[in-house]
DNA sequence: CCTATATTGTGTAAAATTTACACATTATAC
DNA sequence: GTATAATGTGTAAATTTTACACAATATAGG
């Protein structure tokens, strides 16, 4: 099934005798492309979106993919991550993390293209963020269809991973402006775990963990009675990270 | 800081053209070598062990690393790591699963070779085990000291990525033989979690569950009054796959 | 056979958390 | 000024989690 290479750790007999030159061992490894590739969520219009661009491949044609990049030479894999969402979005401190790595052999239909996926959350309305390419829009999450290589499955991961991840810790912060209402950060949730919530419970909960500030604000231009607008408290929650501990499956 | 390559999706200019020749354009990107490493777990004299090798790197002389292997050409990524797995413990079926991807540039002394890293989980007193490799050992978790290249950053992330998992999926039966008493079961939880547990209550907790047949059998050969035995029912907690809500951190 | 030892197996009460649920308040829109 | 649409708030019941002690049962060793 696999061609045998002689090299390999598994298949070299193991003589007792050290390697001295690991270059020389690893000139003759397989290589293979390396690229990452960006899961860029937002929350518009109270739903996840994620930013996509026009394939420029012919045989992709119409079919919408990922932000990605190849890894350069002596570049960190969250760097080139990195790299790909701010030249994309003009936007610095991020929130970026790897969420798996796609490696089928028949991926990419130029060759073998081992991809990094990175999951990464954005506001945006955020000021900052500038999106130049005409090419590149916000996609609604649910309704992914039309996608090149195998970027619907790379989404369908990162979005399962955060929704996970937003019920563990407070990502979904990134993705609404600094002070927000309970309101949106109930939409928020809402919206990417599609369930309802009761909204007593929900703000009691919220509340209870002590990390909103009330930054003594209201909404503004809305048909209806204001909310008041709140910060997420980073530092404190940094300082009080509970270590997460419950059986349950 | 790197170094331009006109074919990167980021830097090629977007004309409007659609690329013909993907192969072509894949040619052109920098290629590296693909690793995969797996951390095999066991657990034994109430400790997790971990699988490792003695480095046959001169550079890393008397060091240990994990078990690992190139990714041949046409090769899934899980198929390597599940390769690496069989070959070296002449096991099948056993659990493994992605965790994250190392690529520092500097991470092995004889080029760029990115790894994947995965988290594999099995009895070390199952009959079909068998290590052939006198370089093989089992090592205690803790007191993960002399490591080669980066795998000690490996294992940490894989202890800590188990750590999690276990307690919100039944991967900790893996560890064990197919039948086990609740004692062991215990031992395995608060060694893997460094904690102490309340064993009414761990007991009442998997209990409630409801996913332990009962076999009807007992410890035999212990100093003591002997345990009864259970299995875990696998088909009924496929089935009832609770799906995971709860906001907390 | 008896005794010492080590571990199994079991229940309950208190505390904490989660859930379900309704109405008065406050702003805008017309 | 009135209709509308949302905000803001409390409590009781149910569930889950925690803390905690003692009798039963096997082996080990004299």
């Amino acid at each position: 099934m696999n061609k045998l290479i002689a090299s390999s750790p598994a298949n070299r007999k193991r003589t007792g005798v050290l390697i001295n030159d690991p270059a020389k061992l690893v000139n003759t490894y397989p290589k293979v492309a390396l690229t990452v590739d960006c899961a860029i969520f937002g929350f518009e219009e109270d739903k996840l979106k994620v930013l996509l661009i026009r394939s420029d491949l012919a045989e992709f044609k119409e079919k919408w993919s990922l932000l990605g990049d190849i890894v350069c030479d002596t570049e960190e894999l969250d760097s080139a991550a990195y790299r790909v969402l701010s030249q994309r979005t003009g936007m610095e401190d991020v929130f970026l993390e790897q969420v798996r790595t796609f490696g089928g052999p028949q991926r990419h239909p130029g060759g073998r293209v081992i991809t990094v996926a990175y999951c990464s959350l954005l506001n945006i309305y955020h000021h900052q963020l500038k999106i130049h390419d005409n090419e590149l829009h916000w996609h609604s999450v649910d309704n992914m269809t039309d996608m090149a290589f195998d970027h619907k499955a790379i989404i369908d991961e990162c979005y399962r991973w955060l929704q996970k991840r937003i019920q563990e810790h407070p990502l979904g912060f990134n993705l609404l402006p600094e002070k927000f209402s309970l309101r949106e950060l109930q939409n928020l949730y809402e919206a990417i775990l599609g369930v309802k919530l009761d909204r007593r419970n929900f703000r009691k909960k919220f509340f209870s963990m002590d990390f909103l500030i009330d930054v003594g604000e209201f909404e503004e231009d809305v048909p209806h009675r204001p909310g008041k607008l709140y910060k997420f408290n980073f530092e404190k929650y940094e300082k009080n990270k509970r270590k997460w501990f419950a059986i349950d499956f």
